[in-house]
Parts: C-alpha cells; structure tokens; sequence
DNA sequence: CTGAAAGCGCTTACAG
DNA sequence: CTGAAAGCGCTTACAG
C-alpha cells in the first residue's frame, strides 16, 4: 500500500541507493547502461521518492506557506488563487493557513511550518506583535501590507487609493463625507485613511472616521445605528467593499436613495461588488497580479534568483471603478 | 537559527537521546529527578522536537488535506474555516488545497499529500475517475458529495432539496420552471436535478434543464442569451447561489421584474444572497456544520475512535429561505 | 562511473 | 528506570 522505497529500486536494478539516488535527482554522473536500469526498474516499481525522508536531509520542503487572516472575506481567496496559480507553475506545494487574525493560532502555524521546513512564507496578516518574522529561517513575504522596508512586500497604493476615492467624491459634489476605515493594526487600513484625511484637509473639510470590522455584518449595524438618525453625510468612502456593502444594506432598508442621497466607495474591487445593487463603486486593486508577483517575489528570493539591489517594495497603483453608488463624473 | 535537536538538550540534561524522547512524549518510565532535569534543559534550550524526523518515522504527520475545487466559490471557504476550526482544536493542522477543478492538479496534490504523510483528506471535489480514492494510506472522506456508500461522507439532502425549491415554486404559482443545473460530474448537482423532475412529474409538468458551470459570469452569459429573446419561463430553481445570482443580473438587465415576472431560487446560502438585490431565496445548507462534522468524522477515523456499526454517510437536513426572489407563501 | 559509509533528527524495541 | 543500537528513506562527500 505504501509506496515503494529507493533500496527496492536499488535491488531491482542491481545497483547502490547511491545511484538510484543520482538518477532521481539527475546529479552526478551515471553511466548509460546504468541509467537505462535504473529507469526500468523505477517505472515497473512505480517509484516515487519519498519527500519526508528528503526534507530531513535537506531541510527544505519545496512547500510555501500562506498565511490568511479570514477567509471568508473574497479578497483574500481571490489572492490566494493567484499565489496558488504560481506556486504551482514553479513547482512548489503551496499550504493555505486561516488563521481567523487570533494571535495564538497565527503563532501555532508559524512554528508548525517551520519545523515542517517550509521554505517560505506569505503573510497577508495584520500586525502581531509576538511575532518577529525576520527570525524566521526562511525567507517571508508580506502581501497586502509593508512590514518593513527591508523585507519583501507586495501591495498597492492605499494612500492613492484613499486620496482617489475622496475627490471622487467631492468632485461629484459631497462634502460631507464619513471614512468608516479598517481595524487599526492594519496598515492598509491606516494608509486608506491617511489619503482620505489629507484631501479633506487640503479641501478644508472636516474629517469624520469611524471604525469598523471588515465584515458586512458589523457595517451593517454600524449602518443602521447611524441612519436611525437624521443622515449626516453625504457619502461614505468605505474601508473596504464588505463595510462598503453593509453599509448599503443599512442605507436601502432606512429607504436612504443611493447615489442621490448618498453616495459609497468601497475598496478591494471584489467580485461581490458587481452583485449589489447598485452596483458598488470601488476603489479596485489588481488583486490577482498582486497575488501573482507576490509568489514569483518569494520563489525568487528562495532560489537566491533575486538581484540584491532589487527593490523590496513593490506597490501596485489602484484605479476607481465607476458603477452605481457614486454619481457619474461630468 | 535552526531549532535545537533532541541532541543538544540530551548532553544539557546528562542523559540519552531516549531519556529525552520519553520526556516529550509522555511514554515509559522516567525517574522524577530525571524527568526535572531534561524539562529544565528543555526550557533553557526552549526546545521543540523535528516534525519531518517524526514523521518519517512514525508516518504520520498530525495534517489533515483539504481539496477544495475553486476557492474563489464563497461555499467552499465557508465550508473550509469550519473544518479549519475542528481540525486546529483536535490538534491537526490543515492543508488547503485549490484545485480549479483541474484533475491533474488534483492528481498531483493527492500524490504530494501522500509523500508528506497526511493522516487523512477531505475531499470536496468532483468525481475524477483517474484517482481511485480508495487506494490511499489513509482515510479520506467525502464533503458535499457521496462518493461510495462504504467511504465516509457528509453531505446534504440535495435531492430533497430540489424537491422543496421545485414545491415552493409551484405553491406561489410559477408553472413553467426552469432548472439551470451544475455540472455533470458533480453528484450533487445531479440529485438536486433528479428533485426537481421528480415533482416536475408528479405535476404533469414539462421539465426544462439547462447546463452551466457554478459562476456568475457564466450564468450570466445564459441569462442573457435568455432573456433577450421572450422570456419563456415564469421561474427559475438555480443550481447554486453564484448561478442565481448571475441569472438575476441578467434578468435586472433586461428589466425584467423579480419575483413577479420571474421567481428564482438559489442553492447553498452563501453569504452573497443577502446582498443582492432582491435578495435571493435559497436552499439553505447547513454550511458550517457540515465542514465541522466532516472533520470530526476524519479525525475520529484517522484515530480509530470510530464505531464500526457507525453509519458513514452522513446527510443534513436542507431548508428553503424565503428572501425576495420568491413569492410569499399565503 | 559506482559503492560503502555516515548522517539528517527522531523513536522504539531490547537489554540491563 | 535508563542507555546503546538500529532504523525511518533519503543524500552527499569520499574513495576507488
């Protein structure tokens, strides 16, 4: 039932381990005759070489790790699948792990994978201070945020993004516009929310932002709590495209006319969006090229293929996509 | 860098490697002044055993493999965080796998799986008749889908679920349903088909089924192609919820009115349901407690808690949401 | 070009 | 209660 082993290739063949070892990893020199052998004997035997037996030697695993905060949220399987599309291509297995953004089981992960010997890792994760990745044996990669200058990041231009998506708005005549931003230890989060504060102050507009999860639910009720009232704003730019849809929810069941009332952005540019109606205006990121360049980056830099003057950061820009939340631009 | 070996905290503590062993493993007798010692060296070297070395000895590897088909399909992430979340608190970690269908993907994956010792897999994948399941070193398990009756399997009545969407449908007064089924090689697609041309039938009713993948953009596509010649049909039972969802955007298109001239019902109840517009009446399954039974079964087996007697294939109960793509019920 | 040997880090009979 | 030995399946210097 298990499959077979290098030596009863090796007896098949009349030859050592040693050279079936060579002929499997086409290394060293190995006779014709040999070779023609040893091939016989591994195609009759079915052979394939046990992979756990080799990473022990050889502490790699040809194995790369992902690390999800939520997986429900579409965004982030919609990386995932490009990651995966690439990891796959450049033969490298890739291992998914939700960590639901709990501390406890992101650190439980990162220590099961390094003694797994992973060869590398991504992280799509908010900041967690018990965790010093640069420690790690193997090289990391951050998705969708910047650690540091110096590790490996790949994201898009949140702070451009926020920026976009604020004179967007004004331009089609808001001014009182709310920025229900993302948790604080999400720097995108803070990136989006930094755009958004400078245009209004370079427009001399007062800033509202509230917080929220990134999920529909939370917006929803944050949505409600705040149309119960008299509507105050005139348009939302929404952290992401989950609050971006909560929040319309909220509006349509408070009979808030949206554009006409107001107005919401979202952010992500998930497929959920074409779904709503309206349909959501977002600010889009290119969120499959992002996941792409993120596993050639890492594969790279694993295989040492990477120059070192190769600048670490690499920031995708995001464009506004105009649909049915947001008044079309004249 | 690297983790401290079983070897270092031996000379630490003065004893064998073995001593060292039992201590990690609570096995066998170890002297309580012994036991201290090799604990302090521990900590001091905080020191955590190899898992490739184990594995390769013990042939197992405490990971269980998940194949998911399209991970870009909200059901199956649903499905994923709960299992997920059994797997973590049993102990095991979780590999996910995206597949796209693709069976040599699959094919690849299963043998990866295989080399590093997985204790069991959960498969949520359609048939694939070049991989014989049942030849694998350890259990696996069939989610969504019934495979065989002596392999394990949780799913949910979907035949029956065919029947209540196709009842509801008649009860509000639709006669001339269409059903757009899911693929061919998908059993579940099948069964809900086979519900809806049983009641079909039993009314006297002409049954019409149309083919498409589980995508919005490709029910879409169906939905136009639809729609722009007279609309034949006065209802439609989708195959999921991603189909309905595209049918709809396309029925919006041609502006035709949802429920009133056209009712459809989904299936599934992802999220999604709730934020299109009307929001779609669905086929609700038991998501998250489908993915939490199906590990606990695979663990069960993989640690032979299981009762023989213990029947293998589980199936839930399936419910019909009344949302706005359907009619009231009087 | 090929084989014998040692070792990757662990665990489990087997003695004592 | 504890240690020496062998082995999980592979790979890589080292001889020859």
């Amino acid at each position: 039932m298990f499959p077979t082993t290098i030596r009863e290739v090796a007896k098949r063949a009349n030859v050592s381990e040693a050279t079936v070892s060579r002929v499997i990893n086409k290394k060293g020199y190995v006779g014709k005759e040999t070779l023609k052998k040893v091939e016989a004997a591994i195609a009759e035997l079915n052979y394939t070489p046990n992979e756990v037996a080799r990473m022990l030697f050889k502490k790699k695993s040809n194995t790369i790790g992902l690390l999800i905060p939520d997986i429900t949220n579409p965004f982030f399987p919609e990386l995932a699948k490009a990651v995966e599309a690439v990891a796959q291509r450049l033969g490298y297995l890739l291992i998914l792990c939700n960590t639901e953004s709990n501390p406890e089981t992101e650190k439980k992960y990162v220590r099961e994978l390094t003694h797994k010997y992973v060869d590398g890792l991504i992280i799509m994760n908010q900041n967690n201070e018990d965790i010093t990745y640069d420690e790690l044996p193997f090289p990391t990669l951050f998705l969708d945020r910047v650690h540091d200058k110096r590790v490996l990041s790949v994201s898009s231009q949140n702070k451009e993004g926020g920026r976009i998506a604020t004179e967007y708005l004004l331009q089609t005549g808001s001014k009182r516009i709310l920025h229900i931003r993302g948790p604080h230890n999400v720097t995108t989060a803070t990136e989006r929310a930094e755009g958004y504060q400078e245009v209004m102050k370079k427009n001399n507009l007062a800033a509202h932002v509230m917080d929220c999860d990134y999920a529909t639910e939370a917006a929803y009720q944050l949505g409600k709590s705040l149309f119960k009232k008299a509507v105050e704003y005139d348009a939302i730019f929404a952290g992401n495209d989950l609050i971006a849809a909560g929040v319309l929810m909220a509006a349509k069941e408070y009979q808030i006319s949206v554009p006409d009332e107001l107005q919401i952005i979202g952010y992500d540019g998930i497929d959920l969006c074409k779904h709503t109606s309206p349909q959501l205006t977002t600010i889009q990121q290119p969120i499959y090229k992002m996941g792409e360049q993120a596993a050639i980056l890492l594969i790279a830099q694993i295989e040492n293929q990477l120059q070192e003057k190769e600048s670490s950061s690499h920031s995708f820009p995001v464009e506004l996509i105009q649909r049915g939340t947001t008044k079309p631009l004249r």
